[in-house]
DNA sequence: CAAAACAGGACTCTCGCGGTCCTGTATGAA
DNA sequence: TTCATACAGGACCGCGAGAGTCCTGTTTTG
């Protein structure tokens, strides 16, 4: 269906978030998910994922949460994808890892398929988060719980 | 994981061998299957729902078949991908169907989502069948069997 | 030292993809 | 006219990735 994983679709929402907060500002997951309505662990599991892929920087302890590590302008839509859900490949053949399509032989549509992929990259790469924070306003957190 | 169905992949796959024939010829799925080393049930489906979708016109009976029904230069990879697996809507926000997002009162990225939707969109319609078709040179059918 | 918050897993359940097959209908050739 | 061919439109089923939860660390603050 050409359908991004739920788990991108809330990175990005988060994303958004701390975009739209004031910047180097710390917010943890619970006050995230409270604020975004989604469940905890799965909000969780997601501010890891974008972690790990330095999309977040975190801060452990009491007072710990998470925080951009850039300016939103320098962070793109295709990033935050990749971080969830690996890079952006829409066929198996792209994916290097199984270069096993089977129908190699009379498959030569494959370089060509390059082509697409390029532009749909392309296209989610020119897309900055702080494109997606503007004329969002998120209600405070006092008025959300 | 962002990825096209099978059916989608298959169906350029063919789509591509048809463009990379003469105008009009008519092919039938099982000389499709056989040279695109793919099992005939399977190809059979494709082909049907590119013909519901207006991208093959179809032909019944002993010499029937399907062919192209304009130009490849014509035909997008937008189309062939909504062919057989729906509009490209990355989230499901935006599948006009499902508008029960749950989180909608804290989720105005949701008009923002569409800039994303029309960026993927526009690459796909951007490239053209015969596009996909350069290069491409399938071996003859005798060949394969 | 205790509570808060992230790190990194394992685990289960469900739904859609994928492939196949069956019945019906149209068409061309013997 | 009859039969074989080929498309039309379904139903059907198994499997695997996605979605969500939970549990056990580790780090930090007060």
């Amino acid at each position: 269906m050409l359908r991004l994983t739920r788990q991108a679709d809330y990175a990005i929402v988060l994303m958004t978030h701390f975009a739209g907060a004031p910047e180097k500002k710390v917010q943890n997951a619970r006050d995230l998910a409270k604020c975004a309505g989604l469940p905890l662990p799965t909000v969780s599991k997601t501010l890891k994922a974008l972690g790990r892929a330095g999309l977040l920087v975190s801060y452990r302890g009491v007072k710990g949460g998470y925080s951009l590590p850039r300016p939103a302008e320098e962070i793109t839509v295709a990033e935050i994808i990749e971080a969830t859900e690996g890079p952006i490949a829409l066929t198996e053949c792209l994916d290097t890892a199984t270069d096993e399509c089977g129908i190699e032989f009379c498959c030569p549509v494959r370089t060509n398929w390059q082509r697409i992929n390029q532009a749909v990259r392309d296209a989610l790469r020119n897309i900055p988060l702080s494109d997606m924070a503007t004329t969002v306003t998120f209600p405070p957190l006092e008025k959300v719980q």
